[in-house]
DNA sequence: ATCCTTAATAGTAATCATTATCGTTATTGT
DNA sequence: ACAATAACGATAATGATTACTATTAAGGAT
């Protein structure tokens, strides 16, 4: 199926840029503010198919949305529970220790590790400054 | 809320303890086996209550339902590519791996990490014996 | 520049997982 | 036994995502 020119994939690609891990619907919202008449199918059917492509990646949230990033580096993502914002590791999150966590899995499942989702959740710098003032 | 004894909540971890890491779907085909008029609602808000009293794990895999694992203690999941099966880590994971990467995630993003959700992706053992005839 | 094939779209229906509602049932303390 | 209300079954509702269908529009061939 060869791939042809589209001008709402453009916008797409836009929209991944401007906002930060947006979903589907965060994608559609940005667009519908200019041009009204994009719909939200073709906003998740270009998502899935970049995805698919390797263009961009899908991050999986428990209980929401999936999440889209341009950024296909070997990253990672931290989730800060108290306001939410995703953030993105530095993309050389120490090799070594990565290939280490692989093997002590291997070591201990059998199964051979192609690859990784890794998810860490605590307080971001802005939320921890917040925070120290109460409690 | 003080919780009562519930027959259905009781039949729903021996299901637990009997699959492997199943989905409420799984539970509720497995219950109703035997007792066909349990409602599909009650695993789901039994499955819900237990995973929010800390007796159960939710585990959530992208692109499929929730699974629910009985065994709380410290340990990662693994997912075999070819055949869907999901397997434990054992749970001495090495507790040092884990915290240099959570100073290492710390380091890059500025985030406390106070949890994390780990998954591994490969071939499991059975896989590997079985692919190995072919390609 | 026009024609053809078919990728891409808008609009909408359908699906899947999950949660909410509500009238009824059943546990447990009195 | 009785009252208060947790738990239930049945089913409706929600939210995210995919599927369908008629229409539009890339872009290569004529």
């Amino acid at each position: 199926m060869v791939k042809r020119f589209s001008a709402k994939r453009n916008m797409i690609r836009e929209a991944l840029l401007e906002l930060d891990h947006p979903t589907a619907s965060d994608v559609y919202d940005y667009i519908r503010k200019e041009y009204p008449n994009i719909s939200l199918g073709t906003v998740y059917r270009n998502l899935s198919e970049m995805a698919e492509d390797g263009e961009i990646l899908r991050l999986s949230m428990s209980n929401s949305p999936d999440r889209f990033d341009f950024n296909t580096e070997d990253h990672y993502h931290v989730v800060c529970t108290e306001c939410g914002h995703i953030l993105d590791t530095g993309e050389g999150l120490d090799a070594k220790l990565l290939s280490d966590l692989d093997r002590a899995v291997e070591a201990s499942t059998g199964l051979f590790v192609k690859s990784r989702y890794l998810l860490f959740y605590g307080i971001c710098r802005e939320c921890m400054k917040k925070d120290s003032g109460k409690e």
